[in-house]
RNA sequence: GGGAGAGUGUCCCGAGCGGCAAAGGGGGCGGACUGUAAAUCCGCUGGCUAUGCCUUCGUAGGUUCGAGUCCUACCUCUCCCA
């Protein structure tokens, strides 16, 4: 199975990263030879990356622990012009301020996983703003413009699939898959960086890149892609009804994000242990074995250490052991949300404030539904008001909603 | 520029003779079964101070006791012709 001869290629293709790779015995080769330098674009779309960014972030990581050099560019530049890849619609225009505030968030979740600096093996923060907001229109497409074939680029799948089905493509759109190209090429003339990394999806974009430089620069470049992370039962990594799972501790606690990878389904546990932990194989392959409700182990085993990755080990201590007092012993984790509340509050009110539901109206049918708790009692009436008995000497109780949600009711103290 | 069609429940898709809080899916939430899994079955899926009241069908007007439904204008998208 390991037909690579380098430590690089290896680890990625045991832990399910690759989808697919140009000319991989010469890539092979070079990682071979000495340390590679390769980078994967993130768009400022958004404040902080989510769950799906994280599977090129850990190729990263991967990157830099078989000695490497990783490049994290953010797309500053193109983010201003928006990608079109696997969108139906066109996707709204950002101001530079959003793009500017999303950029400074995402960047603090990568010093988490790769070790920045500037010695041979230090990953290297880029923004592509920096070379593509100063381009001289005429002269970029002199220079880069006429390497580009408009007929061929009808034909990728990105600019198809909309022409297809006759949404529009707006030619501000359409040039995004030139200045990711461009992007590309930039890097290699700055840092001598050879692979571009990216989701499957990607692949067009990077190989437009890859023509690019041979032309311009001459270079050899390459192209590796993940695929894409669905779960077993088709649905993309990441969301929820409560929204995306953000990386961020702001935006998501570490408690939710620790239960978000805790109910992974069955079969993507050791997919998901390869690819969202840095567990050694060995230890996977343990974990893998377990059978019927074992498999609970190797699920908290996953939470922990995806958890431990993101927001430090204490934390992702703190999330289990939270879990564990809640789940099984029925207590009162720490780390579980706390709501004031006062004798006399209505039990529906308690429910939409916490976000256990949307409004006073869906609680109500959910408490008729019998789908609340208070400590070990079913309330089932929409009208029950907290009674201090419901409380323990601490003014404090249980609230349960489902099989999964808790909090605990804080008595106002006075 | 001319002609034809479309826009529906703030997650999505989609039915809707003038009586509509609006069929049916998907998704989601809850219940049963379990292992905080999957599959399956069942319930719910506009809001509220709730046997009632208020707000919803692209936007703004109009006809009508009554409009998602009919008329007018406008916006957006698609198709055909120029």
């Amino acid at each position: 199975m390991s037909a690579y001869k380098s430590d690089f290629l290896n680890i990625l293709a045991e832990r399910g990263f690759i989808h697919q790779v140009s000319e991989p015995d010469a890539l092979d080769a070079l990682a071979v030879k000495g340390p590679v330098t390769g980078y994967i674009g993130f768009d400022c779309t958004a404040s902080s990356l989510h769950v799906g960014s994280l599977l090129p972030i850990m190729m990263l990581y991967w990157m830099q622990q078989s000695g490497h050099r990783p490049i994290a560019l953010m797309g500053g530049g193109t983010t201003r012009v928006g990608d079109p890849s696997g969108k139906d619609e066109s996707r709204r225009i950002l101001t530079d301020e959003m793009i500017n505030q999303n950029l400074a968030g995402i960047r603090t979740i990568f010093t988490k996983f790769l070790k920045f600096g500037s010695g041979p093996r230090d990953a290297l923060m880029a923004n592509n703003a920096d070379w593509l907001n100063t381009l001289n229109y005429i002269d970029f497409l002199r220079d880069v413009g006429r390497h580009f074939s408009v007929n061929r680029m009808l034909s990728f799948d990105s600019v198809k699939l909309r022409l297809d089905r006759q949404q529009e493509l707006s030619f501000l759109e359409f040039n995004y898959m030139v200045l990711q190209a461009y992007d590309f090429v930039e890097l290699h003339k700055r840092t001598g960086c050879v692979l571009q990394m990216g989701g499957s999806d990607q692949w067009g974009n990077i190989v437009n890149g890859i023509e690019l430089g041979r032309r311009m620069a001459n270079a050899q470049l390459f192209a590796l892609t993940s695929p894409l992370i669905t779960t077993s039962s088709g649905a993309k990594m990441g969301k929820t009804a409560a929204g995306a799972i953000w990386l961020n501790a702001a935006m998501v606690r570490p408690y939710d994000y620790w239960q978000y990878w805790r109910n992974t389904e069955d079969g993507d546990v050791v997919r998901f242990l390869k690819l969202f932990t840095i567990l050694p194989l060995s230890e996977i392959a343990r974990l893998g074995a377990l059978k019927g409700a074992e498999i609970n182990e190797a699920k908290k085993v996953l939470a922990t250490e995806a958890t431990a990755l993101v927001h430090g080990r204490d934390a992702a201590h703190e999330a289990a052991k939270t879990a564990d007092t809640t789940f099984k012993q029925g207590g009162m984790g720490a780390d579980l949300p706390t709501l004031q509340v006062k004798v006399g509050d209505g039990i529906l009110e308690a429910n939409t404030k916490l976000g256990f539901t949307a409004s006073n109206s869906q609680a109500r049918q959910q408490v008729t539904q019998g789908a609340v708790y208070l400590g070990e009692t079913k309330i089932t009436d929409p009208a029950y008001r907290l009674r201090a008995e419901d409380f323990d000497k601490d003014g404090r109780a249980l609230l349960k909603f489902g099989n999964k949600k808790r909090a605990i009711l804080q008595l106002a103290s006075g």
